[in-house]
This record gives C-alpha cells, sequence and structure tokens, in this order.
DNA sequence: GAAACCATCGGGGATCACCCTGACCGTGGC
DNA sequence: GCCACGGTCAGGGTGATCCCCGATGGTTTC
C-alpha cells in the first residue's frame, strides 16, 4: 500500500499548510498549495492531486468557488473541507457543492491521513458530529420545526384535503376520493389558503414540495 | 458509560433477529422485536427505544412506511437502517425517510453495537461505500444528466416564464414582471407544458421543485 | 345552554388556467 | 426570396379556481 498519495493544500495561513504538511508526514506527499481561490484553481489544474485539502473560509470567493470551478473541468477531482467552523451552514454548501468529506481542524495527524486515504478511495468522511448536519438537512428535518406551527393550525380534514390539492387533484377528483361534495373541498381549501397566508393552490403546492409533506 | 441501550428490531426473518439479539449481547437490551410495519409502529411506540434497527425490505409497505408512520409521532425517534441492499436507491429512499444510519447485515456485531451508540448519540453512521450515494445525490449530481435534455429544449424566454409559473406567481404576475402581455405568458406556458410532456402547472411546479431549479 | 369550533353543503359570480386558431415581426439559413 | 423559428399578441371558448353570502348538524368548552 505504498502508492504515492498526492495532496494539494489550500488554506489562507501559511502558518497553517505548513503544520499541515508536517503533521502529514512521509505518508502523504503534498504537491501543490495555495492560499486564495484563483492559485487553488490553477494549483489544482496543473498538479492534479489525489485529494485536495481545502478550507471553507477563503479570500476570493471562499471555498465552494474552487469546488465549482475545478469540478466544472475536472468532475472526478476529490475534496476533503477542512475548516475550524461546524456551523451547518458552512458544512452543507460545502457538500452541496461536491466536497467528499469534512472535518474541522481538531483533527490530528494520523486521522487526517486516514480521512485523506478514505476520500481518496471514494468514502465520505465526516466527523461524526457533522454528519448529522448533513442528513438533516438532505432529510429535511431541519425545517419541520416551523412547519408544524403552521401544519397544526389545520384540521385532520384540511390537511387531508391540503394533501390531495398540493399533489395536483382537481376539486372534483378530492371530492369523489373523500366522498363529499366540491363545495366541501372548496371550503376546505379556503380555510387552508387563510390559516397558511397563501393565495393560491400552486402556492400551496410549492409550501407543501418545500415540507416534503407530499 | 452503563447507560441501559434500548433497541427494537424491526426484520421479516425472525431468524434474523435473533441472530441479531445474540450478537448484540449484553451491552444492548431489545426491548421489542416485530416482522411487519404495522407490528413495527405499534412496538416502536410501546417501548419508545433509543434506536430502531430496522431492515429495508419488510412486508407491508417496507421500512419508509415504519419511519414515516413512527416520525409523525414521535419525530425523535432515531432510525438504524440494516439491510442486505446497498442500491443507491434503498439508501437514498430510507435516509430522506429520515433514518440516522445505514449499515449492512455483513456488520460484526461489535460494529453493530458501536453504530447503535453512536445512533443513540445523535450521529450517522454509514458503512463508507454507503456514504457516496448519499452525499451525491445530496449534491444533485445524480439527476442533472437527465435534466439538461429536456431543459435545453426549452427557449430562454420559456425557461423564464417557467421559473415563475413554477413559484406560484399567476400569469398576470408574471407578464408584468416581464413587462409582456397575459396572451404572450399563456403561449409560452403552453409550450412549456408541451415540452416537457406535463398536463398542468402543478406538475411543472413539482418537475421544477424535483429539479432544484427554483 | 350559549359560544365556539368543525364538517358538511348550496347559489352566484369574478377571475384564472388552459387550449385553439390565427396573426405580426425580426433573425438567420439555404 | 422563402422558410423556419422565436417572441410577441388577439379573440373566443370551457372548465376550474376562489371568494362572497349563507345554512345545517355535531362536538367541545365554559
Amino acid at each position: 500500500m505504498s502508492e504515492p498519495l498526492t495532496v494539494v493544500v489550500v488554506d489562507d495561513h501559511a502558518m497553517f499548510r505548513t503544520g499541515v504538511k508536517a503533521e502529514l508526514g512521509s505518508d502523504v506527499s503534498v504537491v501543490g498549495e495555495a492560499g486564495d481561490v484563483a492559485h487553488a484553481v490553477d494549483v489544482i489544474r496543473a498538479t492534479l492531486p489525489d485529494v485536495v485539502l481545502l478550507d471553507v473560509h477563503l479570500p476570493g470567493g471562499g471555498g465552494t468557488e474552487v469546488l465549482k470551478e475545478v469540478l466544472k473541468r475536472a468532475p472526478e477531482t476529490r475534496f476533503l473541507a477542512l475548516s475550524v467552523s461546524d456551523a451547518a451552514e458552512d458544512v452543507i454548501a460545502v457538500i452541496r457543492a461536491g466536497a467528499r468529506g469534512y472535518v474541522t481542524k481538531t483533527i490530528d495527524g494520523p486521522e487526517l491521513v486516514a480521512a485523506i486515504r478514505r476520500v481518496r478511495d471514494g468514502d465520505a468522511v465526516f466527523s461524526p458530529r457533522l454528519a448529522g448536519f448533513v442528513l438533516d438537512a438532505f432529510a429535511g428535518t431541519i425545517q419541520v420545526a416551523d412547519v408544524d406551527e403552521d401544519l397544526d393550525r389545520l384540521t385532520e380534514r384540511e390537511r387531508e384535503v391540503m394533501r390531495l390539492i398540493a399533489r395536483g387533484y382537481a376539486y372534483k377528483e378530492v371530492a369523489s376520493t373523500l366522498f363529499i361534495s366540491i363545495k366541501t373541498v372548496e371550503s376546505h381549501v379556503s380555510s387552508v389558503l387563510r390559516k397558511l397566508q397563501l393565495s393560491s393552490r400552486y402556492e400551496l403546492t410549492r409550501w407543501a414540495n418545500d415540507r416534503r409533506l407530499l
């Protein structure tokens, strides 16, 4: 297992880059480094490393800019985000942009080497606590809290009707599905729209879709 | 660290459930088990375990049904999916439904105990190879390919109109936003619906929403 | 037992969504 | 010069949506 593992380190603090290189030791070969977005893109394109260690907060647009630019041309490039931040929005943004992992800078040398190897092998690597953010965002559970405030103000019947309307059923289809008259459907829809402060069923579709109620 | 760790095992094979219980040993207390969706929901509601071990393929609707039902009433329940399948769609479906982890049945006892603990503590747990699926789906890279085929057939103006319509704007709102007449909007909407083979703006809203075009 | 909801309906009407046919103009290709 | 296409618009139609007014019967709350 002594394939040369090549890495580019992108971070705006030179001292930190030096520290990373020292910690990585002889198992990993740092073939390039950069301190801002433009240089990072150039260096990565020139060296084509196995893995890019990428700081999230970077002058010139942030780490996501580097991801976008590089992946446009070389989509197989693998990125491991390395940041002091453990804020959900940072993690989610960089994963959305295509990073294959995210670890905080509290990580030690051997752990970082292991993480780099796993990213190189196609795995995804996360500090345990961070993985939760990603999955929450993915499953949409983050927004669930404020859904209920609105959603709870609907009666059971209104929710039923709302679900069908949001799915695109016409009033008369809802009516025959629920064995009630069209007029009753209209009346429920009116209540739903009023309670949710929406003005049309199209907004309702979007509302429900955003909250994955379909 | 000897808090009682309670678990419910849901799997349609009784023999497998027995095997899991034996493997888990004394560190974990199996407070309930079930072999189909309905029983699973009842048992989980009755026992409120720390973690539910959930098979993906289950008679009566599949594991996602259990997730939906239980999370509706008890959103804090934590699920660890346990399956023979490592297919991307299975993994993604169950994560979307709210599972906090996914491991294959090739896992051994101690690993499973460790995974259960981590899920209980709020972490997300994945077999390394599977994490990639989740992140790919999250970053939207899976669907990008077939979006463009349909989307590219729309003209620039049609795309503009489509975006506004899908957001829930009425025809006349789109008209005044784009400084064109309602009739022109109608005409573009017709083209969009025809080209995308959709039959109403509700479907359009969902189509755009699924592809994150909003 | 009144008050406050909820679910169920109706009439009537204004507006909107969607479709069809047909039209005009400008750009670009052949 | 003709033709195809994209963007603009019109008339006219049908059915759907949404709101206004109302009504009835049932439950729960005080």
